[in-house]
RNA sequence: GCGGAUGUGGUGAAAUUGGUAGACACGCUAGACUUAGGAUCUAGUGCCGUGAGGUGUGUGGGUUCGAGUCCCUCCAUCCGCACCA
């Protein structure tokens, strides 16, 4: 019998399923070790062949960790909610629960069809109440808690109150953004109202009046990282700034042990630094100018303070609290002009208008803290609001900006720089000595830094500052299929519902659509339809879509915990995950996220690690290779590639089903879609219609979607994973191409050869294993354990191959030998194996609970050596010699060949290196 | 502009500490078997050259007995950030 992968694949699953092979529990006697992969969003388009590459890798490193003897913890789940099954609730009036399951099933029938040894037992949904409990949970710790920066932790918002009502606020150092000062006693005249919008300027989550990226498309606010290029992530639509009342999370506070931590992680350095970069941390100092005629002060935020005599005027964002009060009345329209004119800007815009300088004076003056001077304040929109103080001090000669700025309005540029010409433009670099700078006269960048520091310290101008672009992330949105959160508001004021309410369920409601008053979609729902009302009203809101993912990590350890979201003794246990394997396009989203959440638990003690991720591993991106029809401007004629030349021609994404080899199915195509049934076509010389084809992304929209049923259908899901490991290394991108998938099956059948004959009975023998099977063994067992604990799983399946080939050439049959090689490729193919494994004999059970082979050196010591024999490095012939041959005796030997003679050609050699067991290297 | 990554045959790629470049596979060529083949087997296959041989890891330089690997320069592609004060 032939190997007949899917009866063997389908008894396997199903062996291991009902004797539920894959469930784990803590068992304090082995070692653990945790093994995630970045959970799906389960979409209509069900997996494609790119996703499993990374399900693939880490199933493999389970398996070969549990063989190992590690306790393995490999959960899998989904990241249920989101946009996608919601827009599709609100064209069809389908609850998103019913499609979100129905994808979900979907989902599931293809993963268990590629074998994963998943412990299924601890699925999670974020989209299940027993799930969203505990995230609703969280967000009211967060909510009760501040962050305090003296002990550098999260603490309980009432130790802050307790210190409120000691001393005010005046001596607290914890992050907010309160602009108000008062004491103890100031703080009891507060009234609850009062108190709490000040509390709410300190707990981790707030309710806050900020700017927001308001996605009118979507009809919801978005994350900072969840707007690329001015439009949203999902679906490009484009994005403005608005203000507005929005829950936000404080995760500026985390700032600093977010960036420092980094440096303990063993991920890639592209993500490390696009974590740093989103960060942002500059180190300066903030001053503050006295505004003539005003009350107070305008802070500025500066990195080179040592400039600070270089200053010529002075800009603030056009936003900034302080513009129309300071502004004078010949100047007040042409400001009122340029904010509106500002405001109306998408951040798109304000991107791609970099190049064009504008701004607006406001005829007021602040006055320079140390030379006294008067200099003019003009507002622009190269200020940013949200960095720093949302105000500069413009120092025309060090910074090009400002250059710029100054020339393009005719102002004054001060030149303070000794020695160096500034008339073209600025000097940016960190360089230089300072000249007409009062006491920083002489001194070097550096120097002058530390001392004009002090300086401004002394007089209580300035202070240094430590600034970050990392900004708090938005956290509430408009949306109905989300997270409710557990909060509800009396006379206006928020409050948390008492943990026994939890979960706040998701209320049905009429429609999926804000209301005409264009609240969100929850603000539809009867009083009734909440499975708890308090208060006036519940929350509206929703929470995003990164909720639920920043913590679904530790609820795998205790999915079905009633009490806790997970129990302490079993997150001790299981502590943070050994390996995460999935995309780096979450870089600055999750996985920011989630390190915050964690320093947060940790923080609180209901954890004990303060980062979640050990070892990260970016899969590639398996990319999709499209076809395109050439259709004739304004007709339904298609023209072949080959006769595009000088027509008008338009490019038309084809179903990579109706195309082989650049050829179309033209049948096929004109029934795939009404409009082309009657569609003509331009064909070459010899009938064929060629199509172009260009390497894109997998979607749906591109029709050039690869699912893996297909390839497992006709090779099996034991030569899929094999496959797309052996396609090259995991963290590369490469185009989706089946050519090469027929080598990989006919390894398995060689390899199948090797255990059975033709009708399917064993033909292993007890014999004692030769020197040359065992030497095939052990430098196998070697180079796959040596590659896998460096993940390096493509060139395993090259080992396994290699192995193969020699069993085949040895005509081994020997059961120990065979045996233990079935071990070694178990994690790859492991329904191939456990059917080999009965075969041979192994009655009991499956083949994981075997343990690994153990390499041993003495089979692969070798007594001679094909010594490489090179010219000035250039291999010229190969000679065969004992090992036990030191480099005096090497060298001779060497020297005394035929073919050393011929290379020499009489002449004498310059120098004659020896490495033994290397190479014999000649320098002529 | 700044930061990160990657450049090796027709293709996917390998080469862990500097030591035989191209393992393993796809494809291709020739042959065997076959009614046929998109099945199987055998041999060949970096490029130039009939050959001896030459040449070859994006470019140019350097270190070294020896460089795909280390250092410098430039180029290309991909990704991220970008008026950040």
């Amino acid at each position: 019998m032939e190997y007949n992968f899917r009866e063997i694949e389908a008894k396997w699953i199903s062996f291991w399923k009902s004797n539920k092979s894959y469930k784990v529990s803590e068992d304090p006697s082995k070692k653990k070790y945790y093994v995630l992969d970045m959970f799906p969003y389960p979409s209509g388009a069900g997996l494609h062949v790119g996703h499993p590459l990374g399900y693939i890798a880490s199933d493999v490193l389970a398996r070969y960790k549990k063989l190992e003897g590690f306790n393995v913890l490999h959960p899998m789940g989904y990241d249920s909610f989101g946009l996608p099954a919601e827009q599709y609730a609100i064209q069809t009036g389908q609850h998103p629960a019913i499609t979100t399951n129905k994808n979900i099933e979907r989902y599931r029938n293809q993963l268990d069809q590629l074998g994963f040894c998943y412990d299924w037992d601890r699925e999670i949904r974020t989209s299940s109440p027993d799930y969203y409990k505990w995230t609703q949970w969280i967000f009211k710790q967060l909510f009760d808690c501040y962050y305090d920066e003296k002990l550098n932790k999260a603490l309980r918002i009432s130790a802050l109150i307790a210190e409120f009502e000691r001393s005010g606020n005046q001596d607290v150092q914890a992050t907010n953004h309160c602009e108000l000062v008062f004491s103890s006693q100031e703080w009891s005249t507060f009234d609850t109202a009062k108190k709490e919008a000040v509390l709410q300027q300190y707990r981790l989550v707030y309710l806050a009046d900020s700017w927001v990226n308001w996605c009118p498309e979507l009809g919801t606010v978005l994350a900072n990282d969840e707007v690329v290029n001015g439009k949203s992530e999902r679906g490009s639509h484009p994005v403005m700034q608005k203000k507005m009342r929005q829950w936000s999370m404080r995760i500026k506070a985390y700032a600093e042990r977010l960036l420092k931590d980094l440096d303990h992680l063993d991920w890639t350095d592209s993500i490390k630094e696009q974590q740093r970069n989103w960060i942002g941390k500059s180190v300066g100092c903030s001053v503050s100018f006295e505004v003539e005629n005003y009350s107070a002060p305008i802070e500025v935020f500066t990195t080179r303070p040592d400039t600070i005599f270089g200053v010529s005027f002075m800009v603030l964002a056009p936003e900034h609290p302080f513009v129309l009060e300071i502004t004078t009345k010949e100047n007040r329209d042409a400001v009122l002009a340029y904010q509106k004119a500002a405001s109306k800007k998408t951040e798109r815009d304000r991107q791609s208008d970099v190049k064009t300088i504008s701004g607006q004076n406001t005829g007021a003056f602040v006055i320079h803290p140390l030379s006294g001077e008067k200099i003019q304040i003009w507002i622009a929109d190269y200020v940013l609001a949200s960095y720093g103080t949302g105000a500069v001090m413009a120092v025309p000669c060090g910074d090009q900006r400002d250059f710029d700025f100054a020339k393009h309005f005719d102002i004054e540029i001060k030149n303070i720089f000794d020695h160096i010409d500034i008339s073209e433009q600025a000097h940016t670099e960190k360089n230089g000595t300072l000249k007409d700078s009062d006491f920083l006269n002489g001194l070097e960048v550096a120097p002058a830094i530390k001392k004009a520091i002090g300086v401004l310290e002394e007089k209580s101008i300035g202070q240094g500052t430590t600034n970050y672009r990392l900004r708090d992330a938005v956290f509430s949105r408009q949306r109905y299929w989300g997270e409710p959160f557990p909060v509800y508001y009396k006379e206006n004021i928020p409050k948390t519902v008492s943990d026994e309410n939890l979960p706040i369920e998701l209320p049905e409601v009429d429609s999926y659509l804000p209301t005409q008053q264009g609240e969100p979609p929850l603000a539809r729902a009867e009083k009734e339809s909440w499975n708890h009302f308090s208060g006036d009203r519940m929350e509206y809101n929703t929470m995003p879509g990164w909720a639920g993912s920043s913590w679904y990590f530790l609820r795998y350890m205790d999915p079905s915990n009633e009490t806790e979201f997970v129990s302490k003794e079993k997150s001790d246990y299981w502590n943070k995950v050994d390996l995460y394997i999935g995309g780096a396009e979450h870089a600055t989203g999750h996985l920011l996220y989630s390190r915050f959440w964690t320093k947060f638990l940790y923080d609180q003690d209901y954890i004990s690690f303060d980062e979640p991720f050990q070892k990260l591993i970016n899969q590639g991106m398996i990319l999709g290779k499209s076809s395109f029809v050439y259709r004739l401007a304004d007709s339904n004629t298609f023209v072949s590639k080959g006769k595009i030349q000088g027509k008008d021609t338009q490019p038309i994404h084809v179903d990579i089903s109706l195309v082989e080899n650049n050829k179309l199915n033209i049948e096929g195509f004109k029934k795939w879609r009404s409009d082309y049934s009657n569609a003509s076509f331009l064909l070459e010389d010899n009938g064929d219609y060629l199509c172009g084809a260009e390497v894109e992304k997998m979607s749906k929209s591109k029709f050039n979607v690869q699912t893996p049923d297909d390839l497992i259908q006709k090779y099996g899901a034991d030569t899929l994973r094999l496959y797309e490991m052996f396609l090259g290394p995991i963290e590369q991108s490469k185009p989706w191409d089946t050519k090469g998938i027929s080598g990989v099956h006919n390894f398995l059948r060689k390899c199948w050869r090797l255990y059975c004959n033709a009708e399917g009975v064993s033909i292993l023998n007890g014999n004692d294993p030769t020197k040359d099977e065992l030497k095939t063994l052990h430098k196998t067992i070697k180079r796959i354990r040596e590659d896998l604990d460096r993940y390096s799983l493509n060139t395993c399946v090259s080992t396994f191959m290699i192995a193969v080939n020699e069993f085949t050439e040895q005509k081994c049959n020997n059961r120990d030998i065979l045996e233990a090689f079935l071990i070694l490729l178990a994690p790859y193919a492991p329904h191939f194996c456990e059917e080999l494994w009965m075969k041979a004999g192994q009655k009991e059970g499956s083949l994981f609970e075997a343990s690994y082979p153990i390499y041993d050196e003495k089979h692969l010591v070798e007594d001679s050596f094909d010594y490489p024999i090179s010219f000035n490095g250039k291999m010229r012939f190969k000679v065969n010699l004992s090992l036990s041959l030191d480099r005096q005796a090497l060298q001779k030997e060497v020297e005394s060949l035929e073919q050393t003679k011929k290379w020499l050609d009489g002449k004498t050699p310059k120098k004659i290196i020896v490495v033994p067991g290397k190479i014999v290297n000649i320098v002529l």
